[in-house]
This record gives C-alpha cells, structure tokens and sequence, in this order.
DNA sequence: CTGAAAGCGCTTACAG
DNA sequence: CTGAAAGCGCTTACAG
C-alpha cells in the first residue's frame, strides 16, 4: 500500500473486508469477527494466523457495519453552549478523555446557546443511534431531550439541568459557593457588596441567589448588574455599578469572561482590587493567579462534573432502569489576595 | 410517545423502521426512501401521506444503515492539539459551523499534542469511514496521516502541515507576519528586542524565523527564550530573557498563553510596557485591547482559515484527483499602544 | 413515478 | 473452538 507520492490521492483499491481475510487465513468470517472483537476464545494458532493476516493486508473492520448490526453507534454525543469559553473548553477535553479511555468516539456539537441548533443537533443524535448524550442544555426549549429519551437514548445534564425528570445530572452547589464567596468579602468588612452576572442561565439564578442570601444575612443592600456572558458584557455591567454606586467597595462576579472586563473596568477609573475593592470571582481560569493581585475565585471541580457525568452515563447504558440521579459536587473557593482584609487608609486609623 | 414523568426510562418500545412507514402508508419501502432523502421525484400525493405517517410515528431513518448501505459516514473527524487554547477553540467553533451548514457531523478528538493518540484516533478515522479529516498534526510521527490517505480518505491538515504531500494544508504567513510585527518594533527605535517562543512545532520555527530576518535585516542581534506553550512557560522565558538582557527593550512573543506569562513577568518587575518595553504578540484572543496597555497583535483569520479548509475538504470529497494545494492566508497586524513609539525619557531629551 | 430485490460488512444465536 | 446462515435498516440500480 504504498503512497505515490506525487501529489495525487491513490486509486480507490477496494477495502478489504471481512471475508477477504477469512479467505486468505483459511477460517470462516465469523472466526476472523471473534478474533478481531475478542468477544469469544479461539484458538491459539488460528488466532495467531488471523491476527497476521489482517495486519498483513491492513484490515480496518467498519465500524458502519458494525454499528448497524449492533443497533448503536460507538458514540456519545457531547452538546456545550459555547466551546470558546474556557469552562466548556475544559469540560469537552474532559469528557474526550474520559470517552476515550473507554474506546468511546465524540459527536461534538457548539449549540451557541442556540435552542434550534441544540433540537437538531439532538434529532441528529436520535439518528445517529448514539449510546447517550451529555449535554449542557440551553435554557429554554429542551422538548427535544424528552423525544430523544422517549427512544430510549439516556441524556446527562451538565453544568445546568434539563426539565425532564428522568436525566440524570451533574452540576455544582453554585448558591451554596457563592454565598461563601460573598461572605469572604463580608468577614473583610466590606459593606456595599455588588453582583455582575447574567439572567435567565440557570448557574447564574443559582449563584445569584447565593449572593443575596449571604449579602442579606449580614444586613446589606443587594447591588445586582445584569449583562451578557462577555468581557465587553463584564465591563458595562460594572461601569453601571460603579455609577450607580460610588461606596461599592466589594464586587462578586458570575463568570469568567465577564470578570475580565469586570477588572478592565476597575482598573480604566484606577481602582485598586483588594485595597479600594475587593472581589470574589466565579470560575478558576488559569491566570487567576497570576493577575494583579491574584484573584480570589470558586473553582468548579470541571473533571469532576466531567468524570461523574460520563460514569453516570455508562452507569445508565448498563441498566436503563436505574432511578435518575441528581449529582451535586462542591466548588472550591480558591483564596488569593483580591478578597483580603482591607487596608485601612491613613486617615481611617 | 408519552413521557413516564415517573423518572424512569420508558420501555424500550420497538424502533418504527422504514417498512412501518412504507405498510403504513401503502407504498414501497423504496419509495419512503426517497420521499425522505428528497433523492428522486415523488407524486406529490405520495409524498404528502408518507410525511404524514413519518411524521405521526417519529420516524427517524437510522442513520447508521444509510451509512453501511452509503459506504461512508456523514461525519469529518476533526483533530486538534489543544482545545483549551482560545486559538483552537474558535477553530473547532468555525469547522464545526462550516460542517453543521452541510449537514455533517464532527467527531471531534483532542490529541494533546500526543502522537500515540492522534494515531490510534486516525485509525478510529478510518474505521467509521469518515468522510474526511480536518488535523492540526502533532509535530512529531504523522505517518498514521499516510495510512489513511492510502484507504482514500481526504486529509486537509490546518494550522500546520503534514509531510504527506498528497494532504491538503491550510496555514497562515506566519515567517511573514512575525516579521512585521518585528518590524514595528524596529521602526519605533527599540534595539534589543527579545523572541519568546517554542521549538519543534512548526508554527513557531515560521514565526522564529521572521523575527530573525527583521532584526538581522535591521542590523540587530537575536534574542531568544524558548519554553513550553504555557503560562508558565512565558514567565519563565521572559524571566530568563530579563535576567540576561537587562537593555531588553523590546519583546515579541509567539503564543497566547505565553503572552499572559510574559506580561505577567514584566508587571511583577515593574517593567511599563509601551514605555520601557515595547510588545508585540502572535495571536490576538479577545482581552488583547483590553489589557494596560492595549496589546499590539499579530491577528491570525482563523474563521478564514476554518472555511478555507472545509470548503476544500469538499472539494477533495467531490473531486478526489484534485492535485493538492497549499493555501496560506494572510495574518492582520493588530496595531495597538504596546508597540508605539517609545517615549522618550526626560534626561534622554 | 413506483416496486421487488439485492447488498452494504459486519455480529451472533444456533448447531455441531 | 468453529462454521453456515440470518439479519441489522437502509439505498439504489434495474425493470416497468
């Protein structure tokens, strides 16, 4: 099989399958399937002379055939909301891994927070005969879960749940978390606490009502500025804060993209993170640490959620029948300097 | 099709196949076939009580029996080097766009840079009989690239080449739009300007190498740190120049993650980009105007580069003696305050 | 425009 | 341990 090597793709010489190798070792197709599969023992020398053959001759099985005859494809299907958010970047290599490790292929999908992209891509999935979903649901309009679980195709949420009430699902105590968050910048003293996050978004309704549980426990006003998952959405959304409240002296923010814009922000009208204000982030990108100051995050424990959804997954392909199950993991508040005791100004001693 | 609602998976009631419908509807399976694919010509009577019943029973065609019958999955394997770096993250965004537009699927794998499992991935490739294959290679043992070739499956690899010159490639000026971006920094009086990059992949040999030509070209010496495509690594690389060249003024960096780390090392030294150190960075992911001072980038078109591969993969798909072609599109230099002309200092004057 | 029939390349009871 | 045979669910020449 050699490549020519000029520039121009080979003759199409005809695969070969099954039988061609089971010809050639002198075995029936069903002997060459046993070998090539593992599924049953064969003996030792015809193994040996089957395996030698289909090396020799570069026996690739197809998986199409094998698919149809088995009524499913090696596949799950993996459905984010936005792939260019560091979140959903790692999530997706998380879950790859983990697919991997089990001889298991991805079916990628970007819905873009885009409900009728997320419904055909789900009709694509019920095609495609894939042995499960996992899948970060858009808000709105997930019917289109319920028809491909109606045939019998197990769906994991993650990150968000879905409504239909036998996925399973994996998400993070995000009020419980914030509101631990928020409370780093109560116990420094803070007391005009604001909010930066986005409506509608489950984890951001969550973690909003973590916020204003912890705000409100301390005795303070809620100060909430709603936006867009963007940096450019972080930085208006603190601008109205900052306008709006010119005591704000600590900020919590709901989201990675929005927390650099958030900081660009700050920083445009010199104030100082931690001295002047401080502020609790949700998400752990990688530069966290490395900004000025370092920055105090919660960390969702990402491999986690991955590795729960896709073990709960398989869990499910094994038994159908399994009660659906609601995982909840911790995050992790990563303490750095942007939320620290305030420094008191000369003059406030 | 009703939902249990009781939280239990329903039944695994019988799949309705395309003879149900073809019964149902009083016509040949043939003809259902080609009411749904829209292949061939149907009265329109026919065609309307066939959608009809189709439609009432949830019909969905498997897709795994059009694929065995078709001899080639709706699918393009798509495989890159690192999903968390912003740069192949809006990559695989824009393949998958381009592919949902023609209807086909993305299986998509994170190699990690590991040619163990880019291998063992092409040959899933060739195993599902993909209909193509769109690769960002690792640096190293492409060979399995070949293989697949040879079986006739069309490879358009993107970003970096692949030594198989029967590949098609989609890449970027990268020698060109180093250098001059280099040149920026040339032509705003700095004379010693550093490289921070990484060895052994291609993209920066390229871009290594345009750095060298403009700052030979301008009668400079040539600065260089190498280390690995990460934060850290950037810190460390400029660390290192740092130390060694304390009339370091000027810095060229070849990577986003690096461009953080290097950032980060000058802050933490209290070294004033723009002021004291011009930068320029390859690379120009969203908080690049964002940052202090707004970063001077070397933009690569990757939406351009992602349509330019899948509008050729199809081409090759149609047209499989097509000869190969390398296509490079231009990079845009992002002119921002980090490369500008230094100020000049008092006693300078 | 429509139908009967073959066949894509495997896997898996069934029988030995 | 091994083989003959059926069948997964479509699509597509072929014939009418």
């Amino acid at each position: 099989m050699p490549s020519s090597g000029i520039g121009f793709m080979n003759p199409p010489s005809r695969r070969v399958r099954i039988d061609d190798i089971a010809k050639l070792a002198g075995v029936s197709s069903a002997t060459v399937s046993r070998v090539i599969s593992g599924a049953r023992p064969v003996s030792e020398s015809t193994r040996e002379r089957v395996l030698a053959t289909a090396q020799h001759f570069g026996y690739q099985p197809s998986q199409l055939a094998r698919n149809l005859r088995r009524g499913r494809a090696a596949t799950v299907g993996v459905l984010v909301s936005d792939i260019e958010n560091a979140h959903f970047a790692t999530m997706v290599r998380a879950i790859e891994e983990a697919l991997y490790a089990r001889g298991t292929r991805v079916l990628f999908c970007n819905t873009g927070e885009d409900t009728a992209k997320q419904s055909s891509y789900l009709e694509v999935m019920a095609a495609e005969r894939v042995m499960g979903v996992v899948i970060s649901p858009t808000p709105e309009g997930d019917s289109a879960v319920s028809r491909l679980m109606d045939l019998g195709t197990p769906v994991v949420a993650i990150d968000r749940p879905v409504s239909d009430p036998r996925a399973d699902s994996v998400v993070t105590d995000n009020a419980v978390a914030m509101a631990k968050g928020t409370q780093l910048l109560v116990d420094s003293g803070r007391r005009h606490i604001g909010w930066i996050g986005r409506d509608s978004v489950w984890t951001n309704s969550e973690r909003l009502a973590g916020y204003r549980s912890a705000v409100e426990l301390a005795g303070l006003q809620p100060i909430t500025a709603v936006s867009d998952f963007t940096v450019q959405g972080g930085y208006l959304a603190a601008e109205m804060l900052l306008d709006d409240h010119p005591d704000l002296d600590g900020l919590v923010i709901s989201n990675n993209h929005m927390t650099i814009g958030a900081l660009q922000a700050l920083r445009a009208r010199g104030i100082l993170v931690s001295d002047r204000m401080g502020v609790v982030a949700f998400d752990d990108p990688p530069w966290a640490s490395l900004v000025d100051p370092p920055l105090t995050t919660v960390a969702q424990p990402i491999w986690g959620m991955a590795n729960a959804a896709v073990d709960r997954l398989f869990m499910r392909i094994a038994d159908i029948s399994l009660p659906p199950e609601q995982i909840c993991v911790e995050c992790q508040l990563q303490i750095r300097a942007s939320s620290q005791i305030r420094r008191k100004s000369p003059n406030e001693e």
